[in-house]
Formats: C-alpha cells, structure tokens, sequence
DNA sequence: TAGATTGTTAATCGATTAACAATC
DNA sequence: TAGATTGTTAATCGATTAACAATC
C-alpha cells in the first residue's frame, strides 16, 4: 500500500499499538500475537493486522510479532526519531501544563520557543523554553525552520496564526483552540484536539445518547 | 431515531454544531441553511441535515434553520444546562491548566474539588476548589454524588480509579491519561482524550503517511 | 407562482469483520 | 506432523453522499 494511501484512522491507531508494545517490553514480553495485542488495546485482531499490513510485513506465520522488532517499524513509522522541532503559541496555563506534562523531551521533541502577547510572561522562560513576543513568530520562523506549530490560545486572530505558519514553512499544526483552521493546499497537516467538543460530546452521552457497550 | 442508536460519531459533532451557531448568534445572523453552516464547520450539507434529523426535525422547508431555536435545541441535547457535578484527579499543572481554561464556569459545570497525592498541594485551592487527598476520593463520591470524573494524571492505578469512579456512580469519565480504561457494564461512559496518539498520528502524517486535501 | 431548502430514501463509498490459504 | 497465526481476500456492516418529494 502506498503511504499516501493510508486512512486517518489507521494512522490514529498506531501511536496506540506503540502504546501497548511498550508496555510489554517492559514487562518483558518479546512475542505478541494480533489476538495478545487485541486484548491488550481493545481493537480486534483483524484490525490490527489489517492495520500493520498496510506499512509492511511485520509478523511470522504460526508465531505472530516480535515486540522489540514491531516496537522499531514503529517508531519508524511515526517518525518518533526525526528530532522534530515545536514552538507553542501560548504561554498560559494550558501551554504549561503542556510543557510539562507532554514527553516532549523523552521522545527527542525539541521545544524551541513559546510565543505570547501578555507583556508579563513575554521575556521569561517557561521549563527552559524562552517566550517571545508573538509579533516575532513571523521571522523566527524564516530564521530558524520549524516542524510543529502548537496553538494553544488564540491570541489575536487564528487565521493569521496559521496563516504564519503555512507560509513559515511548518508542516504539523497541533491545534487546541476551539476553531477550525482553513488551510490552502496540502500543508501544515492539521491535528485538531477540541477540547470543547470532547467535553460536551461526553455530556451528551451522560444525558441519555448514544449506544452503549 | 431513538436516543440510543446515534452513533458516537453523529454525536461528537453536535458540540461543533453548537460552536457554529453561537458564533453565527453572536454576529447577528438568525437564519442559517445547512449549505451555510457546512461552509461555518466544513462539513456537507447531507452530513449536517442528516445528524440533525436524527434528534427531531429543527428545520422549516425552503427556509432553513432558526439559529436561536437550534441552539437551544442542541444546548438541551448535549445536557448543557443540567448543572452537571466535575471533580478532577490529579492537581499538577495539567489539572490546573485545564481548570483555567476550560470554560467550566460558563456552561455551569460545578468542579467541586481536585484529588492529588503529592503533600505540597493537597489542602490547597486552584481557583476556589480544594484540593483533597486521593484517599478521601471514594468516601467524597458516596456522600456528594458527582456526574463528571476528570482524570488529568496517572496517580496510582488508573485501574483503581475507573472502579472508584464507577462504584461512586459517576456517570462519565473524561480520560487524559494514555491508558485505556476498562468499564464493566455500561456506566460510566469514557470520553478518552489521548493527547499521546493525537501528538504522533501528527507526526505520522508529517512524516509522509496518509491522505491529503 | 418559482426558487429554496428541508427531511428522508436510495446509492455509493469505506471500514470492519470473517474466512482461509500459506507457512512457521 | 499438528497447532498456531500471519497476510490477504471476500463478505458484511455502517457512514457519507446524492437525489428528490414535500413544502415554505
């Protein structure tokens, strides 16, 4: 299969397959077979096999995976070892938190800068990452290239926001404001994590929709 | 359709709906066609009166949708003025980050009190609302029943905290942790936010897989 | 009346599940 | 060899899209 063939969905559960790998490599497990895998992630073992087919042919006939050798495809795939660069748009609670509860730094996620408006915070820095006035992000990002763009807040206007990405050259936005971004052509990628949505979907579930099991 | 056969799908865009339309009320719009609010949410029109239909029929042939009225339909659909109960687990800088700027407060979600481990900020408050120990957790649960369980932090055992929240009658869990919950029955519902799978399906995409455009 | 737009049915598309030959 | 398990093909299921009668 071509990589540009690969769905959405796919490609949103292989972060949870390295997820459960890991887990097993720390408990010292080396094989796993779809079925294992499939009680361990709550997918089927069909899914997961349609899934991993897709990239390669990971498996052995009558034996199933070797957890270290999937655990490496994967990885590879999800571009883990690429020493991707970030900066966060938003030095507030939200941004923080971020910063450090995510593993940036366990996974080589090198988190140059933040950016802000408040006159307050811009200047300091927040777990060693320097925050710039927003006014900056512009040229920062013509001097010094940047993978991923993280919007936290929206300061100002969202659309200007990405609209400095799109042409600064960043080519993941990793967006947490409750908008949708309209992005021209192919790139950033766009990963939207709504919050609002979440929360209130959840709430619709409680209030009586939805199948259950 | 019956309340209980829309699909989970369906109901994660109806918060998205709501975002549209309350930015359509506050610019002043009163009518909107399910071409409009397709070209507002990026979704199609089929998509939208389809969703829609599923709850009741909220629009008027030839004319479209009163904006008012389906905002107030869909406010009583995701439960928003059922003064829903919150506690959140885990009082680090997540947790706060999530209290500061989640817009509990406008939608009249009640976040009673925050559970953490660590002794430096258990009897404190962030924002108004104390922090207890995880201990107290199952006895708090039984004597003020909560609708909402937030677990921003892995304190413990995730799995010892699913049952608390579940023998405590919780009625759903809004799970940030990178671990799937294991339910036995139906309640309480999980709504999983996985900030770990959404940051590397990012990267898996950056990296040249899946589809674009 | 003519144009617009809904709610719903039918057609299409894509994802998941089941089945099985290949093979360790 | 017999049992286990993959990768893949075919069957099923569900979601989206297209079409259209009803009607404002």
């Amino acid at each position: 299969m071509r990589k540009s063939e690969i769905s959405s969905l796919v490609i949103h559960r292989m972060p949870r397959y390295y997820r459960c790998l890991e887990r097993l490599r720390n408990k010292g497990i080396d094989r796993i077979s779809s079925r294992g895998l499939g009680i361990q992630s709550g997918l089927t073992p069909s899914v997961i096999r349609q899934d991993l087919s897709s990239f390669g042919e990971f498996g052995q006939q009558g034996i199933g995976y070797c957890v270290e050798d999937l655990l490496r495809e994967i990885v590879e795939i999800l571009g883990m070892n690429n020493g991707y660069t970030a900066v966060i748009v938003g030095a507030g609670k939200l941004g923080n938190g971020l910063m450090s509860s995510f593993p940036f730094e366990t996974y080589g996620i090198n988190v140059i800068s933040f950016y802000d408006t408040d006159p307050e915070i811009v200047g300091t820095t927040v777990f060693g990452a320097p925050v710039h006035h927003i006014s900056e992000l512009a040229a920062h990002l013509t001097e010094h290239p940047v993978d991923i763009g993280i919007l936290t807040e929206d300061l100002g206007s969202v659309d200007d926001l990405t609209k400095m990405f799109s042409e600064g050259g960043v080519k993941g936005i990793w967006n947490f404001t409750n908008t949708e971004l309209k992005i021209k052509g192919e790139e950033p990628v766009v990963e939207n994590v709504h919050l609002f949505d979440s929360f209130f979907s959840l709430c619709c579930s409680i209030n009586g929709y939805g199948r259950r099991c």
